[in-house]
DNA sequence: ATATCAAACTAACGCACGTTAGGTTGAACA
DNA sequence: TGTTCAACCTAACGTGCGTTAGTTTGATAT
């Protein structure tokens, strides 16, 4: 019986989906090739396919794993009633997420008509649910007249776009921490340009 | 001596353009092919090589053309004096012409990665002075205090990202007009979700 | 010691791509 | 009528890709 906790078991196939997630972010899921995937990887081209059955799998599970986690934006909020403090916490989750997963969360947002057409069905049904979340939660704002847009569907695609971008220009060596980025994203959400105090200051 | 007003004659590398924008949107550079591009422009393949050296040209005159008709934002917004109306101004007009260049606009957005190094140095330099227009926008309102956010660099990115945007997601049976969007982003951008009579009300 | 099996290797396959060379057409001009 | 030339065609080229088949390796279990 081999040991479960081997750290040596499991590695390998890791190695692959994090090189090719950032692979796939510098040169597209198109122009990057499992040659060069493998020589990142340690490994020579063909033995790729001893871990997966084909170059759309790895494409697919790097999707689907990220968007399983962004899930997890629902508990990270559950608690909170206040919808405009709800909106808050789960930008900043967004952020978060995408600051510390730069390379897979990119190509999740990137990659889609990379897909073949089963898995671009399913992933993008999980899109669709993730940004329902969104949809929602500014729907119950507008209904208990907290938030005041005309268009929630609309606003939330913004947002949404807007907060996914980090992952576009967000650079490790930055002067801004991830704390920063995420309240000040949420700031420029909530309040706009002319900010929390200075429309407080001219009414 | 040719009539030089002859419209038959330079309207075929103008199609084969907007159909490569509109080819190159769905599948992306690397993946549409020249074969397919010259078959929906309504010729074979070899022909494409009459009007253009190379696949590589064909993507560097959509950008190029592109990011040349974006900096009329300069003159669209050379008489405002006021930076917020100058900021709306410069919204509004970046919007319209991404919705009514959907192809182009995405695709100068997002396929930055298939430029070879020489073109990209030129695209990413036209880039960075259209985004220096909006920093220098927000700056401007920030020293005037009459726009309130911390990292103007930060907001512009974000903003243009959000705004940017709207090439993904908009279609063109869709209920809001072209104005009605643009007017909801530069709301959104200006007083957030918050809104800007929520926030005068409150205070 | 021997058998087993996951993990990796090497070498090649067929295919589709960007690109090129050379031929065909048909309208414009002398 | 004959010449010219832009526009297009056909057929092929070399290349590099994803993928596959068969083989080697080395650690583990009996």
């Amino acid at each position: 019986m081999t040991d479960d906790c081997n750290p040596t078991k499991p590695i390998r196939k890791e190695i692959i989906l994090q090189e090719a997630a950032r692979l796939f972010r510098q040169k597209g899921y198109m122009a990057a090739t499992l040659r060069e995937l493998a020589d990142r990887s340690g490994i020579k081209g063909g033995s790729i396919y001893h871990h997966f059955s084909s170059k759309q799998e790895i494409l697919h599970k790097i999707m689907a794993f990220t968007l399983t986690n962004l899930f997890a934006v629902e508990e990270e909020t559950a608690g909170e009633q206040n919808p405009v403090e709800k909106i808050r916490k789960a930008i900043r989750f967004h952020i978060e997420y995408h600051i510390n997963n730069l390379d897979e969360t990119l190509v999740a947002d990137t990659e889609l008509r990379s897909l073949t057409p089963e898995n671009y069905r399913e992933i993008i049904d999980m899109r669709r649910r993730y940004e329902n979340f969104f949809i929602d939660m500014l729907r119950e704002g507008a209904e208990q007249k907290i938030i005041n847009i005309a268009d929630v569907k609309l606003a939330a695609f913004a947002i949404l776009q807007m907060c996914t971008g980090v992952s576009y220009w967000f650079k490790q060596d930055g002067p801004l921490s991830v704390q920063e980025i995420a309240d000040s994203y949420a700031d420029l959400i909530c309040w706009g340009i002319m900010g929390k105090e200075t429309s407080e200051t001219f009414a």
